[in-house]
DNA sequence: CCATGATCGACAACCTGGTTTACTATATGG
DNA sequence: CCATATAGTAAACCAGGTTGTCGATCATGG
């Protein structure tokens, strides 16, 4: 019990888990249409969501500047994922929305870390993944829809 | 029960501890004297470690080319935390070895990382902690030790 | 009603950490 | 002894960040 091991194996372990469930949704896209997005793509996508969002929104919540997030959905606009159009109530706003294309990224996402999530509960059985899940709430409380990564990563602050 | 929520619930929280554990040894540095060390450079330290290494080898570590790892070096030797010396058995060699300055950072780590996992044993544990680890070493067998998250995130492949 | 200040999106210049391509110097094996 | 492989360096480029600046458009208080 407690074999601690050196200090840094858990944190490499959470790490781990995560990319290999975030590698099974870029395996999934490549395969479908999607072969140029990378990881960091994953955020942006759920930042933007459904519902849509505009430059400085998404700058917020990617914790990156708006000009920064003004480059990237210029980028994601020239392939394809997003288109802006002005917005009736405010000109000074660009609604920026998910094509087809791009909402096909979600659902793809969505589905793939569905079946990461049913294959590990297999391995490891569902009351194991449930208490893993608690466990980890409550050592990270709250920060479930944080996807400010780009900006955590990354040379700057 | 294996109330799911969304998928990517799961994944965020992986990577939210991750980030917690990650956040606080830099925040330690930070205090302590490596204010401008990154995220990302805990990887380059683990991945040069006491023993010492090469660019060519750094490089593989770390999953990028050895032309990436001879910038890093170059730059972690302008601050003080790397010094190169030829290898007296093979003249193309450099050897990089961590400064004491460099061993600092290392020593640190280690130790924030046991605190912090001191502290996640209190808060839910010993034995949930250890069957976390456990179970995530299940989910994603043998991947403890892999260091090249710089090239897994970025741009490039 | 309008002047002032705040906000949104854009542009330019720059930084960091990657990449590819090309090169030199040194080992090494047939 | 020479052909080939390897270590490190350099140049040109790219992607995604940053700051600073700007024009256009709200929003508000006198």
């Amino acid at each position: 019990m407690g074999e601690a091991g050196p200090g840094h194996e858990l944190p490499l372990r959470l790490f781990a888990a995560f990319r290999a469930a975030v590698d099974a949704v870029h395996d999934d896209l490549a395969a479908h249409g999607h072969p140029d997005l990378r990881p960091m793509h994953g955020f942006v996508f759920q930042a933007i969501g459904t519902r849509g969002t505009t430059a400085v929104e998404l700058g917020a919540r990617l914790g990156v500047t708006k000009q920064a997030a003004g480059k990237t959905i210029a980028a994601l606009e020239q392939q394809g994922y997003v288109e802006r159009a002005p917005d009736p109530r405010d000109a000074r706003r660009k609604a920026v929305r998910l094509t087809p294309r791009g909402r096909d990224v979600l659902d793809r996402s969505a589905r793939t870390f569905a079946r990461v999530r049913a294959q590990w509960a297999e391995q490891i059985g569902p009351d194991r993944l449930d208490a893993l899940e608690a466990d980890l709430a409550a050592l990270a409380p709250g920060e479930a829809f944080r996807l400010d990564a780009p900006g955590w990563f990354g040379p700057d602050r």
